[in-house]
DNA sequence: TGATTTTCATAAGTATACTTATTATTAGAC
DNA sequence: GTCTAATAATAAGTATACTTATGAAAATCA
């Protein structure tokens, strides 16, 4: 009889420390350029799509308008990222790099890299691909689901 | 060639997602006890070692002493936990689980574990065992890393 | 034993991450 | 065209999570 639930294989709890090694290892490669995960997200869906308004980033990089909001407004602070808002709908407002914003976030790209390499480190390659897989299996799983049910008037082709 | 970092197949960004849902699912099922997936870890610690210290239940659940202590300091607010100084050693604090909140952890249990079934739900029974598999290996992996880096009295030449 | 070091807990400060509420602006219904 | 509903951004409030600093107490050792 189990005395306490087993965290050991708790795959939320696995899932947790996962990331937060995750997370470790990114600050550490990249202390040198004072960023953190999440910002090199965003500067890296703006690099990605120059232009881009807050809400469909935010979607992007899958966290609410409110986090990201205030992410931007400390990346703006820095001088990564310029805010405009958009003549066509003023409620809107357009994000871009700056030129030290797309040099700086050039650089941190291969840091990054070595960051997902050494965070797979404990497996080998077959075993790194397999976690990816089923990683990106899970994920999109429950995406579909909350888009079931926020959309409300199903789709009858994409359910399971 | 790329434009950008692959995000979809970044294990980091994989990590992050998980953790999310997982944090979100434990949310919905948990809501009418008002509990977080953070405090339900040291409730649970406590309850599985009754007169823990505060360090060891950090170990124990991974992290620093400064979140658990604040944590700690909720679940005493909330009456579920009992926070007394160590007669032996009067820096220490040792934890009890009060009768409320040993009743209300019980009924957090079956419901976690719904939490867990419900996570690894786009997954098929192999799938799950898999990425649980591949998830304590990488843990597990870093852990030792960790152990060996902290625990290696390392000449000080490295320090940068 | 007295001084130094280590350890435990907390405080302070920064950065996520979420929810709900508010404001401004646009789009849609009539 | 005006009223209403929806949307974008921000503000406010709560809860992690981390680092560094501080104070108190214990352990070490000279």
């Amino acid at each position: 009889m189990e005395k306490s639930f087993d965290f050991a294989k708790a795959p939320g709890h696995l899932v947790r420390r996962a990331q937060q090694i995750a997370v470790s290892l990114f600050m550490s490669e990249l202390a040198a350029e004072d960023v953190t995960p999440v910002q090199f997200a965003i500067l890296n869906a703006v690099m990605d799509t120059p232009g881009i308004d807050q809400i469909t980033l935010a979607g992007r990089v899958a966290f609410d308008a409110a986090t990201s909001g205030s992410v931007i407004g400390r990346l703006e602070t820095k001088g990564w990222i310029k805010r405009e808002p958009d003549k066509q709908d003023r409620r809107r407002k357009l994000l871009w790099l700056t030129p030290s914003g797309h040099e700086a976030t050039l650089l941190m790209k291969t840091a990054v890299q070595r960051v997902q390499d050494t965070l797979l480190k404990p497996l080998n390659h077959d075993e790194a691909l397999q976690l990816v897989g089923l990683l990106s299996k899970l994920v999109a799983g429950h995406e579909s689901q909350l888009k079931q049910a926020e959309g409300g008037d199903v789709d009858p082709s994409d359910r399971s």
